[in-house]
Parts: C-alpha cells; structure tokens; sequence
DNA sequence: CTAGTTCAACATTGCAAAAG
DNA sequence: CTTTTGCAATGTTGAACTAG
C-alpha cells in the first residue's frame, strides 16, 4: 500500500534526529500498547503541551485521498509515533482511549498548518473537526506577530531558530517535521519571540486583533463560556484598545464567538482616526465631530454635541440674516423681460461670476417626469429666478437666456450640476456641452478632499464653508414649483439655495488666498482645486470681499482650532499606545 | 500531482444621503 | 415619493502558498 517501506521510514527516524533529540521516543503499531503509550506519554509531560502532526501518502490523481498513515503526538522529552496505517479499527474510527486522550481539557495542544491535517484526519478516520477548538495553531501565533513572515516550516524554523532546516527528500522533510513541532522548546521560543514582538511591533496594526483573537481562540478551549479574565480585559474600563478597520473583525467576531458588538463601543478604529489626522476641513462636519468626539472621554471643558450645535447655530443667525438681507432678488416671467433682468445681474456683477441652480416639480410617481420649472442665476448681490414654467416657450429657452449661458467671459458655478444638466436636456434640449466652463462645487470639493465620503450634498458644502446647517425642509423642496404664485417660503428657498453656491466659491477662492497654512496649500495642490480656482480668480475681477471677511476669518480660526484638537488627538492617541503596549505586555497570548 | 487556505481584486447587494 | 450615487458589507474568483 506504500511507495516506501516502514523500515526505511522508521530508520529514517531514527537516524535523522537533530542533536538535540528527544531522550525517549516510541513507535506503537499495536492498538493493544497505546494506552499505555499514552499514558507513559502523560507521565512524562508535566505541562501537558503536546504537538501534533499526521503524515499521510500524497495523492496525485484527482480524487485520491489516502489515509492518514502515521500521527505524532510530542512533548518536550517524548515522541509518540502512532501507526494508525498499521492498526485495524473496527468502525473505521479512532479507539477511544485516543479520542479521550485528544479531547482531554487538561491537556495542550499544538499544531502547525493544521487545518490540512485536521480535514485528513476527518476523511480518514471520522474524527470530527470540533475536537480542535483547542488547538493552538502556531502559524497562526507567528503569522500574528510577523505578519511579513512565511509560515512555511522553513522560514520559520530559520527565524524563530536561527538555523536552516535539512532540506532532503519528502521524508527526510516529513519527519523532520514530526520532530521539530515535537519539541517543545521550539514553541517556547516562537511564543517568547511573541511577547517580545508585542511590545515593539504595536504599531504593525495587525497585530493587537489578531493576539486578541488567538487570545480568545485559546480561551475557548477550556469552556464554553468566556473566560473572566477576558471578559473583564475587554469590558474594563481602564483599558483602550485600539483596531484597524474593526467592523469586518467586530462582525467575525461576533459571528465566531458570539461576542456583542457594543463589546467594541469603546475600540478606537485607527483607520477613523488616520483619516481625520490628515483632514483638517472634514473635522467640522457634524457627523464626523460627533464621531469624533464620540470615541474620547469628554476632557477639559466639556464640549457636547449640543455646545458645538449652540456655538454654530449663533453663527448660523448671523449669517443667515446677513445672507438673506444682502441680496437684491429679481422674479421673471414674462420671456421679453428675460435680457433685461439678466443685463442689470450682469452691470451690477464685479466678478462675473454666477452661481446656477434648477428647480422642478418632483417625479413622485414612477415614470413621471417634469420639466425645469425654476432657472436661478444669482451674483454676488443680485439674484433673478426665471420662472421658466410661466413663459410658454414651447421647448426652448429665450434666446438672452441661451446668449447669457453661452457667453465666454462668465463664470458658473454649480453643485450636483449632473442631474440639473440631465433635467435641463430633456426640458429645453440645452446640449450638455453648454456646461463645459462650469465648475461644480461637488466635484471640487470631492477633488480636495479624495478618500472623504464622497457623498456632498449643498447642505454639507454650506455646513463646511459657512459654518452653518441651510434650513431645507421638505415641504418646500417637494413643493409646487409649477404654482401660480411662488410663495415667500419657496422665494427665500431658491434664493438661498443659488446664493449658497456662490458665498461657498467666494469662501474657497478667500481661503485660498489667506490661508497660507501648510496643509491647506498641499491639499489644494493634491486636489487640483489650486489650478482650477486659480485660473478663475486670475482671470475675475478681485473680488471685494468686504461682506465675507468676517466668514472667512471663522472658518479659517475654526479650522485652526479643528488642527489644534487634532493634533491633541494625535498626542492623546499616541499615549494610549503607549499605555497600550506596556498593556500587552502583560498579556502573553499563551 | 491534489487539496486546502489565504489574500487580493472584482462584482454584487443593501443602505443612506441627496436631489427634486 | 422616485431616482441616482457613493459607501460598506458581502460574495466570487484566481493567484500564490502550504501541506502531503
């Protein structure tokens, strides 16, 4: 049944140890002798860590699986070879006094690359895969503090050992094998190498989960429960821990051990915390503060959600006041009126530069689709809303309107332009390539700030740049736009909503040109925001910027402030990993 | 040689946000 | 209400390793 005889593999064994071989070492062919194998085995293995391995002829056709031939149970001083190929068994399984050996709770038990043997074990012999819940993998340990590391037998012999194994023929290597997971030491000297690794290698991020798996793998051996140990480590309030990217582990987590996500409530995610440090604007979202300061205990003056809401919302009043008593609004519905109304937006620019927003009747019924009702053009200071529904036009725009779009001197802005130009196509047949010279804020900020949630809506552009959240209620953006009479609410609406989109480019054009800081200029330059608002600004009028100093001053103080915190953060976050390694260190994974 | 795994890249799905 | 879009979780595939 084997290529190769058993005195030639036995010999092999014999004659191949390292120097430092075991004293003793048996060879159990006879179901009747292993008891008492084992039980010599036990008696001579005080800490009752034992290694496995199982060797078994290799298959080389599709379909061919042999028997697992040969299963060698070590410890420190003793090797145990058990023949299974040469012992009958009765029901095709393994005899008892094996199983209870190899399910013993008392008893350790190492492996290297396991999983193979283990799915051998159960073809060959029926042992089901549960019996290894406690088994510690140690390519798993050494994968854990050297991620880098091959988990070839080879390389780790080479590293944790500091020599090369015999490299020889398959059986050379496959007992070589048996004997090196037989000795004991070899595993001391991986899990030393492990405790050192802990402390230093903190900051390969992979690390602290994974030692925290194994420690919860390990665990799991002796009971079903947690062990209080480890439910107190994770629950104690004393401890930080930190992950990487830890939602997917969370949920594996959750899914292998069944270990509650709030579990994590207190865990600081790395990856949030990176993304932040090099982000200096998106720190002023209010979904990200509340992230933010979600995760770290309220020190020094007390800054709540609510505080950081009160101390916007008074800017919000004065700007909102300022927004809306600034401006001159213009109502269009008479198609012959159009030129004149868009010359005066035109005489009383200084910059030319004009933000453009479309309103229609929202399609709340599926297929049903309405033209744009509502064309606003705002300048710094006037406003005109083309009430486009009201002038019977019959599919296409009045000529001043079209020469107004097209004419090269002006600069447009928008935001979340797409859809408008999709609405505005299908409504009047205005060619997309009308848009060519248009900056979509969207876009640019999506630009500046790659990596970020990329889903930037007018809200988040005004909350980022004004310093304040827009009031847009539902009722007026789903409104009639189509009414006979517009209402004061819905007035106010389209105003604002044009003239958001221009205070934001004067905001970021201010900005750029005050803000010499460091990053500021990096990101813009990453962004190519720099080149494409310079181009702009080089080619406009100097803006007068008297009405937005006072913004721009907030934001750019805010900002600062926003940088301050970050890097007490940092500062903050690097103290807990100190903490954190001297922690570990404390808690070997064996 | 085959079987099993791991990890990446890619496609798919569901969800939330934003738009009117 | 519908539609679109990006994100995050999930599924799938294939290459690279490791095992005998």
């Amino acid at each position: 049944m084997w290529d190769y005889s058993d005195d030639e593999c036995e010999s092999e064994v014999c004659e191949e140890y390292p120097p430092d071989q075991p004293e003793e070492r048996e060879i159990v062919a006879n179901p009747h002798l292993l008891q008492r194998a084992l039980d010599n085995l036990l008696e001579r293995s005080p800490d009752k860590v034992f290694a496995l391995d199982c060797e078994w002829r290799p298959s080389y056709r599709r379909g061919e699986r042999n028997p697992v031939a040969l299963l060698t149970i070590a410890s420190q001083h003793h090797v145990t070879l058990i023949r299974l190929c040469r012992m009958y068994f009765r029901d095709g399984l393994l005899p008892a006094t094996l199983m209870d050996f190899l399910c013993d709770g008392g008893c350790h038990f190492l492996g290297s690359g396991w999983s193979s043997d283990s799915s051998a074990l159960e073809y060959s012999y029926g042992v089901p895969k549960e019996t290894w819940q406690g088994l510690l993998d140690i390519q798993a340990v050494s994968k854990s503090i050297n991620p880098q590391l091959r988990v070839g037998l080879q390389s780790m012999v080479q590293h944790y050992l500091g020599f090369r194994p015999p490299k020889s023929s398959i059986i050379t290597m496959g007992d070589w094998e048996a004997q090196w997971l037989s000795d004991a030491q070899i595993n001391y000297a991986a899990l030393d190498a492990l405790g050192e690794r802990n402390r230093v290698a903190l900051l390969t991020i992979a690390t602290p989960d994974r030692v925290l798996l194994l420690r919860l793998c390990r665990m799991h051996l002796d009971g079903d429960v947690l062990p209080d140990v480890l439910l107190d480590f994770l629950e104690d309030e004393g401890n930080h821990f930190l992950g990487n990217g830890w939602t997917s582990d969370s949920s594996a987590l959750e899914f292998s051990y069944d270990i509650q996500r709030g579990t994590w409530n207190r865990l600081i995610d790395i990856q949030h915390i990176a993304r932040q440090m090099n982000d200096e604007m998106r720190v002023g979202l209010k979904q990200t503060v509340r992230h933010y300061l979600g995760f770290y205990p309220p020190k020094g003056p007390q800054i709540t959600l609510g505080d950081w809401e009160a101390f916007r919302l008074s800017e919000a009043q004065i700007n909102y006041a300022a927004l809306d008593a600034l401006y001159v609004g213009e109502i269009v519905a008479n198609p012959s009126r159009v030129g004149a109304a868009l010359r005066r937006l035109y005489n009383t620019s200084q910059d030319k530069v004009f933000a453009l927003d479309c309103e229609w009747v929202p399609n709340l019924k599926h297929g049903e689709r309405h033209p744009v009702a509502l064309l606003t053009i705002a300048s710094a200071s006037h406003v005109v809303l083309l009430r486009l529904c009201k002038m019977r036009l019959g599919g296409k725009l009045p000529d001043d309107l079209m020469e107004f779009l097209e004419h090269p001197d002006m600069q447009f802005l928008g935001t979340g332009w797409a859809s408008d130009v999709r609405e505005l196509e299908y409504s009047y047949g205005i060619p997309s390539k009308t848009w060519d010279g248009l900056v979509d804020l969207q876009k640019v900020v999506r630009e500046m700030f790659p990596g970020q949630d990329q889903r930037i809506g007018l809200k988040h552009l005004v909350w980022q740049f004004l310093g304040f959240w827009p009031p847009k209620g539902c009722a007026i953006t789903l409104g009639d736009w189509e009414a006979q009479w517009l209402t004061r609410a819905q007035i106010n609406y389209a105003m604002l909503d044009a003239l958001y989109v221009g205070e934001i480019f004067r905001c970021m054009r201010c900005l750029q040109e005050q803000w010499q800081a460091e990053e500021w200029h990096m990101r813009c330059m990453q962004g190519g925001w720099y080149a494409h608002v310079g181009q702009i600004a080089e080619a406009a009028a100097p803006e007068e910027g008297e009405a937005f100093a006072e913004q721009d001053t907030a934001g750019a103080e805010e900002a600062e402030w926003d940088y301050e915190e970050q890097l007490a953060a940092q500062e903050e976050w690097e103290a807990e990993q100190q903490e954190l390694a001297t922690r570990m260190q404390g808690c070997s994974v064996y």
